[in-house]
RNA sequence: GGCGGCAUAGCCAAGUGGUAAGGCGACGGUCUGCAAAACCGUUAUUCUCCGGUUCAAAUCCGGAUGCCGCCUCCA
């Protein structure tokens, strides 16, 4: 199966090529370490850490880059209401931001630059920039890049540049000689981190830092550059000004680009102070439930979140986990095998969705079909041919090495989830324990009223009983 | 004001030219002392609306309406 990938400038699908065979170079812009990441960084994060994994099992040699942005206005003004240096915030929130990947299953880029640590390319490729003629330096001593001067600005983001001067809600800077020029390099301000240039003491525009760390790591032509919807104007339309310009290569051959986490239909960030983050949220709920959630729904589109979205991923994943507990507890047997079929269809619709466009969404369509086929015909059979329990397993680690999530171990995973949130039944687990042996015992003697009163009652805390041959299970519902 | 995206059942949601995946919920059934779980069946003659192209449209084109995003920091 050939994979398929949407190309934002072309707003459609296109069959992946890499530029060097089998080599595919990846970059992803990562976060501004200012503060906790909230679900919707979570979001692009997890993506692209799907979207690598899969390419690695497609088989492609994959170098995946994803950034620190260690330097910017944002960490400046909160190391000064900290009364803290920009160096210890960004320090600060690097390392949360790696505990949150840990906690996410996230798996590390393999390079994890920092904007601070290549001031040397940055610089290099302003001179580059202002030898061409398409970058100036101001009267303050700051770079900015000339749009005009460079052909193609907006075929990213299909945007004239007429069109957004018409539109005129760009901030006009004295500095610049045209309001959509944007800062290569900015003079630093008294009590600002800043580096020597030929130009001021300064520090980088936002947009240099992923030309220039990009061009280092994966050379002048990317395979895929990805991020936020967020960053398709203007931080992606300039990153292609600057490295087109300076290098005259093609600066990206895919660009993907997530859609947004929305609360209640808006977007969730800072600004709008609607964001949950990855810390709280996981507190409460399973990593592996708000990973479902996440790759639920088709990476393009819009998620909104909410507790409801959220139990609803939770059942999927309890259900999934039950079908792979039921199977690991099955009695064994000998003869022809009915998974082996279904598990080799599940595998091959796996592949197909994940090569249509990274289709997560409907690679969980299947994992449903999957799960009750695999039901069916254990109610039909509860006994598993021993051979299919390896096939299994082998279909659902790939399912794990990609999604990352059905990681766990099924039946100490669901003690877990079913029995989070007894907190607020007001019984403990030997409590409820002890009315089910009562409630058992009363249903041996056939006094069936009784064990009914003890089961509605359990019922009513939130307890939901489940009776089987092997004894009575509980769980929190 | 400019540009872009989206609109599919009660809800979530996949589907970009060949006759509507999947999940939740609801209802009926099998199983069960009764439930729960699991399974089986039913649940959109139709994809916001109006026109057009085509043998064929949720899918393509034009228009309307609604929602969202970007144009300022954003994942």
């Amino acid at each position: 199966m050939t994979l398929q990938i949407y190309n934002t400038p072309y707003k459609k699908k296109q069959p992946f090529v890499p530029v060097n065979g089998n080599n595919v170079g990846m970059y992803v812009c990562g976060v501004t370490v200012y503060d906790m990441c909230h679900i919707g960084h979570a979001r692009s994060l997890i993506v692209f850490d799907v979207i690598s994994r899969f390419l690695r099992k497609k088989g492609y040699n994959l170098t995946y880059v994803r950034n620190y942005t260690d330097v910017d206005d944002k960490i400046i003004a909160r190391a000064n209401s900290l009364g803290r240096s920009y160096k210890e915030i960004a320090e600060k929130y690097i390392d949360e931001f790696k505990i949150d990947m840990d906690i996410l299953g996230v798996k590390p880029a393999d390079v994890e630059p920092k904007a601070t640590e290549h001031i040397a390319e940055i610089i290099d490729m302003v001179r580059m920039l202002e030898d061409k003629g398409l970058a100036y330096r101001a009267q303050d001593g700051s770079v900015y890049f000339s749009v005009s001067k460079f052909r193609g600005y907006g075929k990213l983001s299909g945007r004239r540049i007429e069109e957004m001067i018409a539109g005129a809600r760009v901030d006009v800077e004295e500095q610049k000689q045209d309001p959509l020029d944007f800062a290569l390099w900015k003079r630093s301000k008294d009590g600002e981190p800043w580096w020597d240039s030929p130009w001021s003491k300064g520090r980088p525009g936002w947009h240099i830092e992923c030309s220039a760390m990009s061009t280092h790591f994966l050379g002048h032509t990317l395979d895929i550059h990805g991020g936020g919807r967020d960053l398709i104007f203007p931080h992606h339309e300039n990153e292609t000004a600057q490295s087109e310009g300076a290098f005259g290569a093609e600066f990206a051959k895919y660009w993907v680009h997530n859609g947004f986490v929305t609360i209640e239909g808006e977007k969730m960030s800072k600004s709008l102070g609607n964001f949950m983050t990855i810390r709280e949220l996981t507190k409460e709920v399973h990593p592996e439930i708000l990973r479902l959630l996440l790759i639920s729904r088709h990476y393009r589109s819009p998620i909104d979140f909410s507790k409801d979205a959220l139990h609803a991923s939770q059942l999927a994943l309890v259900r999934f986990y039950e079908m792979l507990d039921r199977v690991e507890k099955s009695p064994l047997r000998q003869g022809a095998s009915p998974l082996g079929t279904v598990i080799k269809t599940f595998s091959e619709n796996f592949d197909e969705a994940m090569c249509d466009d990274f289709n997560t969404a409907k690679v969980i369509a299947h994992l449903h079909d999957l799960t009750t086929e695999v039901n069916r015909i254990l109610d039909n059979d509860p006994a598993v041919v021993s051979d299919d329990i390896p096939r299994l397993k082998a279909a659902m680690s790939e399912v794990s090495e990609i999604l990352g999530i059905l990681e766990q171990d099924p039946a100490p995973f669901l003690e877990t989830i079913k029995r989070s949130g007894i907190s607020d039944v007001g019984l403990s687990g030997d409590e409820i324990e002890g009315l089910i042996e009562q409630r058992n015992a009363a249903r041996k003697a056939r006094d069936f009223k009784k064990a009914d009163e003890i089961r509605d009652m359990l019922k009513s805390r939130g307890i939901q009983l489940k009776d089987s041959s092997e004894g009575t299970t509980w769980e929190k519902v």
